[in-house]
DNA sequence: TGACTATGTCACCATGCAGTGACATATATT
DNA sequence: AATATATGTCACTGCATGGTGACATAGTCA
């Protein structure tokens, strides 16, 4: 399990092993399996450093989060949004929201284990999370400014199926089948990205 | 922490504290905390009784899911539908299966427990979901006959909506906020019944 | 060269865990 | 009353954990 020669004398690449280390096991093994012990050993470097270096284990936590790439840029989503109509753009967005989620493998076990434990992990998410979510409706007000106000009802089913997404694409790492949904399936999304448009356009034109 | 007298020497009695001592833990510290020492501590008892008992902790397990009320039943939900029409149905869903949630903390438990780790309790939850699932879309589609296979949209939001009731009803026992919705706050859950209802309609008037 | 510091190794502690075998005794059966 | 069984207690193993103190040595500075 050493990952490193031994002896090496070298405080940053301990430390970037360390981090590293912390990584590995959250991806292979879970947030539940991060120890003092295990990232010590993943890493081929004594426990004891990790006291020194970062203090505790949450400061290496906050380490990692520091150099993690946590949940998407507010232009990795824009981009990829079809802004013809708010329908659209709804619709868009749920795909490129998931599509930004299964980039980002480590999120996705944050995101599933915030459901039952708090750590500076998930509290960096959470925080990241609010900001980057409140600029992208920024975005979507801006270029449609004629919704000001005028639909909150569009506003909640956004996040609604916001929510579902987020869910669903965690879930879909363990499980296929939700109500009669195949949500690993990209066909499935697809349909819901459509389901999503046709509802989105309901509502505006009611 | 003993929770009986010793030496009762009563086999229905130690099991059912252990059954209960399960639930106590699950519900206090969550399903993470569950352990023979935990359990048998909590119950008043010696752990190797559970071994005796229920063969192991997963036999354990199948015993408290085989008491425990761990997700709703039909009717329950059914008869809090207005079904004068498919979008006040699936508006209506979405506040009685809050509702169904809530009434079962140990169900919103191990809906946040499944995303991280698989026991009986996670698995025997899974079974009973898809099943009564099934069931109460059967009862949607027997009372609007007229739906039938018309409306894949329709199906498609209901299930994006009954995820995310099912996701932010978990998350609200610890957040109050996502995406800018109150999601503690009953007000805010007639107004996503609201915005589902009219997002239907619009969906069906197309 | 000599002293000092940064880096890393190692041995240890107390605690908790899952699991097992030996024993004690209350209750039921013969 | 004598025996057998069911029920419960206790002591122990082996392992992993989080955390600390003592030591070894490479690199640096005076």
């Amino acid at each position: 399990m050493a990952k490193r020669k031994q002896n090496t004398r070298d405080r940053d690449a301990t430390k970037k092993a360390l981090i590293e280390a912390v990584v590995s096991i959250a991806l292979r093994d879970g947030l539940a399996s991060l120890g003092v012990n295990a990232i010590a050993r993943e890493a081929g470097v004594d426990k004891v450093l990790i006291y020194r270096y970062f203090k505790n284990l949450d400061g290496l936590y906050e380490a990692v989060c520091a150099k993690a790439d946590l949940w998407w840029n507010v232009d990795e989503i824009v981009n990829q949004i079809d802004f013809t109509n708010p329908a659209t753009a709804l619709g868009s967005y749920i795909l490129a929201h998931r599509q930004a989620l299964l980039k980002r493998p480590l999120t996705l076990k944050v995101l599933a284990a915030e459901m039952t434990d708090r750590s500076p992990l998930t509290v960096a998410l959470e925080k990241v999370r609010e900001q980057r979510g409140n600029d992208v409706s920024q975005r979507f007000s801006a270029r449609f400014p004629e919704m000001a106000g005028r639909e909150a009802a569009v506003l909640i089913m956004a996040n609604m199926l916001s929510a579902a997404t987020q869910y669903l694409t965690v879930r879909s790492q363990d499980i296929n089948l939700f109500g009669g949904m195949h949500i690993r399936n990209d066909d499935t999304w697809v349909e819901i990205s459509d389901a999503t448009k046709k509802s989105v356009q309901g509502l505006l034109a009611s």
